[in-house]
Order: structure tokens, then C-alpha cells, then sequence
RNA sequence: GCCCGCUUGGUGUAGAGGUUAUCAUGCAGGAUUGUCAUUCCUGCGACCCGGGUUCAAUUCCCGGAGUGGGCGCCA
């Protein structure tokens, strides 16, 4: 349970005049939010007051409050912020037609005095509590307003609540949370595009994963880490699952192989999912998306905690599948949008796909000589996790071998000379050591519905929007 | 970066070469109401920008800008 301290602007929250109503009856309390709507033109009125807890009906009349008082909130805007004293009372309950259930008691606030903290500008760039649908684009335009729906809250308040069920899982795993730079000096790593930036006289560059730097983490032996921090990546695209700035849950563990993270992850996941579907506050949280969603004649959302191992379909298998169903690929090949929704046919939820071709793996990727495809070519312990299409993860064990990971920089056209500060955590003995970087946006789009990973952020980065 | 759409009141939409430009929501005013998605009445408010075709363009064509979707790549 939370613990609401009264501060200097409010005794009680109005979440508390509810659940609290039948203690608190005749006592004087003062709430503050926003005005939701008020009704009422005549000696009374009725506003609906709502803060991050609740909504309250705030009660006026004129020989209670004042004419004056009760002529200013009849003329009071929509999300105007109202501060109120007042005595809590039973509410009087609606009429309910016959057959029908009486709801349960409620409570609201009979005011003796208002102050108006701040009145609402008119018209509102969006509706907070209109069933309209709004564009995406006017909602970012306008967050703060967007935050005021709530369904739109809820989804922020779930998304703390994944973090901190990741994190929880993880301390129990022994991890230690760290933090690693995000103002780095090596270009890349490969496969992406940084945004540069100036250090001082220096060019230097925003990160785009802790990668390197949680692998020093092993050599320094902290054997289980993990951080959940932003990653940036200076890529063009524009599609419903890409951010230019987004957050990565990253672990990184010695003595350990793909297979032992790839455990890791799945009871992560496993933990997660199963703590928003028991939790009261998660599931009343993911009641107000739906309710949101039934205005919108969307399906409602189901939290399916999925089952434990989750599926893994190896690399190879997954090409003589998508073969088998007529899709276009050749072994070697990455697995684009339109193969993996071959795979996702039979495997909707949660798979891992293990044992990539090291041709399409980083040089950091460890592989084991010997272990090699359909096609004779060497296999990397590099691994993904998808949820249906979409992929979750990538992960893998780590070459530890200082020898094997200068030739595949090597391999790879990089310059080790460029990567020294990182070969020289390999001088002087590393574990072997696995670990991977899961997208939480990404988590929170099949958790929440979302269809656009932007939703699951606040203030989204992409490639036309970096304001507000 | 490539391909395909879209752009009409504050918000979300309907629509047509000549209309009083539709509906919902909102806003303003009024009637009713211890209301509770109140109900009812009245009113307010819009065709992205530039050029072309035409007697006439918000509608058709071209360009631009903005925006949405798909793809590449990725988390």
C-alpha cells in the first residue's frame, strides 16, 4: 500500500476520500486537481475533481460556499486547477433503474471555500475526457494534456511498475545495478550510426548500448550486472517500432553462456508478466486501458503470463521453416518483416531464436569452433527474442578470447588500435561471460496493446521529432 | 533512403468542379435537474501552402510542406 503524505496544498488525496470516505465523514479536508467537468448552472453545482489517485465529486452551494465562490466554478475551464476545503459526506446514490445493482457507497466533498490555483486556457488542444480519437502526432504535440487521460497515465504507471518488477527479479538473481557511460569516443561498434557530439576539443559520440562497457564490467569482476539506461542510434528509420533515443534493460553475467542468459531473460520476463497480472494496482491499471479501449472498439488487453522455457527455434530451423511456408530467403540471410511474420504464425507469443550464422553477428559474439549450419558455415552464440514479428532482444556469450576477438575486428574492417580501451580489458584474464540488451518500449508495446512504440514513451525521439 | 496514402472548425471526421460544407465532440448562452456519459433548445467555429486547368477549384493536375502506413536496419 502507498502511503500519501499530506503536503502544504492538500490534506488528503481524493483517491483517499473514496476509500477512506467512511472514517473521514464530517471531517474537513482540502483536495486539489483538475477539473474534470462541472454541472450545474443554478444555486448548485457539482465538479468532478480528479489528482493521481482518483476523482471526487466536489458538491457547492450557494449558501454553503458563496455566491461569488459558486459563480466563479460555474464559470471555471475544463482542467482548470481547483483547490477545495469542505466536509467529507455520503454522496447521494444515483438512480438506478429497476433490476439493476445499487453501486457501492461514494463519497464526495461538500465545499466550504475554493481557490482557484490556475485557470485552464479554452479550448483545450485535446479533449482529456473526450471519447474523439486524436492523432498520435497532436497527442506528442501536447503530451502534458495527453498525460491527463487516463488511459494514457495508466500506461506510464505500468511502465514503472515493469521496470521495477525487472529490476526486483534481477536483485534476486544476485544482480547489481550499475551505470555506464552514454558520452563515448569509439565510433561504433557496427550496425549503426551514432550521433556525433563534441567533448570539449574532442569529437566525440552518444552511446549506442552499454555493450563494451558492461563486458569491462565481468573483466572487473562484478559477475552480474545489470543497467537500465537510454541508448541513442543515429538511424533514419520511421516505422512503429524504432526510436532514435530509447531505454535498454542490459545484463551481462560471467561465467556464463548464451543458454544461461537466455534463462535469465525468460524468468525475467516470466516475473514480469506474471507480477502485472497478479498485482492489484497492474491490473487496475491495465482495467483503465481498457476501459479506454472500449470507447474505441478495440479488443480488450489480456496479460497471458507466458509459460516457462519459452520456446527456441534455432537459426537454421527457422530458415528451412520459413522455406517450408514459401518465403524468400537463403541461409546467411537476416530475417526480415516479412519472414518473421512467417514464424510468428506458429509461434505468436514469446521464442528465442539461438545460433545465428557469425556472418551476421557483432565481433564481440563468441562462437565455439566446430559448431556450424546447414550450410557448413561457423554458428556465433548470439541469440534474439522475439514476441511474434517483433524482436525483443538480442543477446549472447561473449568473446572472451583476446586472440579470437582481435581477428574479428579484424574480419569485421575495424581498427583494434580504435578499440584498445576495450582489448585491454581483455589482457589480463576475463571471464567468459554472456548477456543481452532487451528494448523496454518494445515490452511495454505487447504488454499494453500499444501500436506504436512511441506511446510507451513520454517524450519520444525520432527522426522528425525531438520537441517537446 | 525507397514505395504508397492522407491533409476540411480546438479535436476527430463526412462530402462534392457551382452546396447554407456533414456528423460527433468542444465552446458560448438558455431551460430543467442532487447532478453523475443529464436531457432539451439556440448559437459559435474549418476546406495546409504555392502554381496551373476552368466561366468557376476546398474538390482536378503539378510542386512544396506536414503527416500516416509499409520496407530496409535494429532493441
Amino acid at each position: 500500500m502507498t502511503t500519501w503524505v499530506p503536503t502544504a496544498y492538500r490534506t488528503h488525496t481524493l483517491g483517499e476520500i473514496q476509500t477512506l470516505g467512511a472514517d473521514l465523514i464530517d471531517k474537513t479536508v482540502t483536495v486539489a486537481g483538475f477539473m474534470e467537468a462541472n454541472r450545474g448552472k443554478g444555486a448548485i453545482c457539482f465538479v468532478d475533481l480528479r489528482d493521481g489517485t482518483g476523482t471526487t465529486q466536489v458538491f457547492l452551494k450557494a449558501n454553503t460556499i458563496g455566491a461569488e465562490s459558486l459563480d466563479l466554478v460555474q464559470r471555471m475551464t475544463r482542467e482548470s486547477t481547483l483547490q477545495f476545503t469542505g466536509t467529507v459526506s455520503l454522496k447521494r446514490p444515483p438512480k438506478v433503474k429497476e433490476g439493476e445493482p445499487t453501486p457501492p457507497p461514494a463519497y464526495e466533498v461538500l465545499a466550504t471555500s475554493v481557490e482557484v490555483i490556475a485557470r485552464a486556457e479554452a479550448p483545450l488542444p485535446l479533449g482529456v475526457t473526450d471519447t474523439v480519437n486524436v492523432e498520435l502526432d497532436t497527442r506528442l504535440d501536447n503530451r502534458f494534456l495527453d498525460l491527463r487521460r487516463a488511459h494514457v497515465n495508466a500506461m506510464f504507471r505500468l511502465r514503472g511498475k515493469v521496470l521495477q518488477f525487472g529490476r526486483q527479479h534481477l536483485i534476486t538473481e544476485g544482480f547489481i545495478e550499475t551505470h555506464t557511460p552514454k558520452i563515448v569516443a569509439t565510433a561504433t561498434e557496427g550496425g549503426t550510426d551514432l550521433f556525433p557530439m563534441q567533448y570539449f576539443e574532442t569529437p566525440a559520440y552518444l552511446n549506442q548500448s552499454p555493450q563494451l562497457f558492461k563486458q569491462l564490467c565481468m573483466s572487473g569482476g562484478l559477475e552480474r550486472v545489470f543497467e537500465i539506461g537510454p541508448a541513442f542510434r543515429a538511424e533514419k528509420h520511421d516505422t512503429y517500432r524504432h526510436l532514435n533515443e530509447f531505454i535498454s534493460f542490459d545484463i551481462e553475467v560471467s561465467w556464463a553462456n548464451d543458454d544461461d542468459v537466455m534463462g535469465v531473460l525468460e524468468r525475467m520476463l516470466h516475473h514480469i508478466w506474471k507480477s502485472v497480472a497478479e498485482e492489484e494496482e497492474s491490473q487496475g491499471l491495465i482495467a483503465t486501458i481498457n476501459a479506454y479501449r472500449a470507447t474505441q472498439e478495440e479488443e480488450a488487453i489480456e496479460v497471458i503470463v507466458p509459460e516457462l522455457p519459452f520456446p527456441r527455434m534455432e537459426y537454421c530451423d527457422a530458415i528451412r521453416i520459413i522455406k517450408e511456408k514459401g518465403g524468400t530467403i537463403e541461409w546467411g540471410d537476416d530475417i526480415d518483416a516479412e519472414n518473421s511474420d512467417l514464424l510468428a504464425e506458429d509461434l505468436p507469443q514469446f521464442y528465442f531464436l539461438p545460433r545465428w550464422p557469425m556472418s551476421l553477428k557483432p565481433f564481440y559474439i563468441h562462437h565455439v569452433e566446430g559448431e556450424i549450419g546447414s550450410t557448413d558455415q561457423q554458428l556465433s552464440r548470439g541469440f534474439d527474442l522475439n514476441f511474434g514479428r517483433d524482436e525483443m532482444t538480442s543477446g549472447g556469450q561473449r568473446e572472451h578470447r583476446i586472440d579470437v576477438l582481435i581477428d574479428n575486428l579484424k574480419n569485421m574492417d575495424l581498427d583494434p588500435e580504435e578499440f584498445e580501451f576495450y582489448v585491454a580489458g581483455f589482457r589480463h584474464g576475463v571471464p567468459p561471460h554472456a548477456g543481452w540488451g532487451l528494448g523496454v518500449e518494445r515490452i511495454l508495446m505487447k504488454l499494453t496493446g500499444a501500436k506504436n512504440v512511441r506511446e510507451t514513451v513520454l517524450f519520444p525521439r525520432d527522426r522528425k521529432r525531438f520537441c517537446p
